[in-house]
DNA sequence: TGTACATCAGTGAACGCGCGTTCACTGATGTAC
DNA sequence: TGTACATCAGTGAACGCGCGTTCACTGATGTAC
């Protein structure tokens, strides 16, 4: 993800000229900002003309209302995360015995979606958390269509592939450890146990459930 | 209606008197019943006053403000999962095995969990989802300090005692166990697997993770 | 090459909405005498 | 037993807030000729 860096956008000038020049990315950047720091409820298109400074009004030119601007956040928001994960995953050494290498990545991948939960909570819950009412359908971005889920899954292949988790376990594990860490994530962080553990608490907490995740996926029993 | 019998409540004639009676349980009543169909963004004081109709002023009698009554809707929400998994756990059979009686028991506890979160998404996400922003303390419900949270910690003691789980194990298993079944529940309800899948995917992979979370806590290796 | 003009990308005032909350008030209730 | 009166538990109008959105508009831009 990451907007590339704008040679013409003038940061330093936001009322140089009466035309914006790079409006919808200046909104969207804003817009992103606003949930970094207060989450999808932050995400204010009146809030976020203001920021550019730019009228209200401005927005519609380039969306078609605040709930499609939200949504593009939590593309974003999505995005940021998904690379993220890819990203870590990635920098795990893959020298070694194969099926210790797949299992290292699933914890990368697990510690990855935790740390981004705790460091990026207000993306986090953007991308994750509805904001429409219980009736209506949930209408945010698909976690499952990212290169980060389809990771996981050849992650959890891979564990088959070296003999580690039964192949018969296999269907459903997918989203059987993802509910580890989503859960994990959303007790601490927006949830129940926020601010309820200290640090060396929450590390240990952290080890035991990826512990339980892991001994979930290739334990014998 | 000549003579009025008004020893109790009467909850047919709302506008009988002008004293109502039960103003308070009456709100919360009403309260509850918005947060069970709405979430907790749906208990707005006003709309709470014009359900038992009354004035929205008259809220203020009985509640310091808005957010004192939301957050007794958030202690009773709370108060209905952590009885009804008491209940479900309470009622599985003791005969047989102790360990596996313990298993059956975690097995039951997470099943109630997570059935409720479905059946009750209103109350789930009152009870676990936070309504303020990100930066101040999460102000909810304690769910560490219910009978239901105190019935796991000792149903896993139970599984250490019967030798079904390592005694080294225990410490943070508490934590580790409900991150499964909490992340299961906010996958599926108000989360980015909701309507993507059909009922009998749904129950497949809640299976899966209920294998997962059992082999996690008494597995081998 | 200059220029008229269509189109694009902004402005600012205003609207309606629903919210929480405050204010001065009034009807109902219960109790001291 | 009746009654004055303090207190309790409501009312209804109003305020200020911030929101999304609409409206008629205007300054800037680029292109056909």
């Amino acid at each position: 993800m990451g907007h590339d860096e704008q040679v013409t956008t003038p940061k330093t000038a936001p009322r140089a000229r009466y035309h914006h020049g790079d409006l919808r990315n200046a909104m969207m950047d804003s817009a992103v900002e606003l949930a970094r720091t207060g989450g999808p409820e932050a995400v204010v298109l009146r809030e976020v003309a203001r920021r550019v400074g730019v009228s209200a009004t401005a927005a519609y030119r380039h969306f078609s209302d605040a709930e499609a601007l939200l949504d593009e956040v939590k593309q974003s928001a999505l995005a940021v995360l998904a690379d993220t994960l890819v990203a870590k995953v990635g920098a795990v050494p893959t020298d070694g015995d194969p099926g210790d290498v797949a299992v290292a990545q699933v914890r990368a991948a697990a510690n990855a979606y935790i740390d981004f939960a705790i460091d990026q909570a207000g993306l986090f819950m953007t991308a994750f958390c509805r904001t429409t009412v219980p009736g209506e359908e949930y209408h945010g971005a698909p976690f499952i269509e990212t290169d980060a889920y389809r990771a996981l899954g050849a992650l959890l292949d891979q564990l088959v592939a070296t003999g580690r988790m039964p192949a018969e376990r296999r269907p459903g594990a997918d989203i059987a450890a993802w509910s580890v860490v989503h859960g994990f994530a959303l007790l601490m962080v927006g949830g129940p146990l926020e601010r309820h553990l200290s640090d060396e608490e929450q590390a240990f907490v952290r080890e035991r459930t990826l512990d339980l995740v892991i001994r979930g996926l290739i334990g014998s029993e």
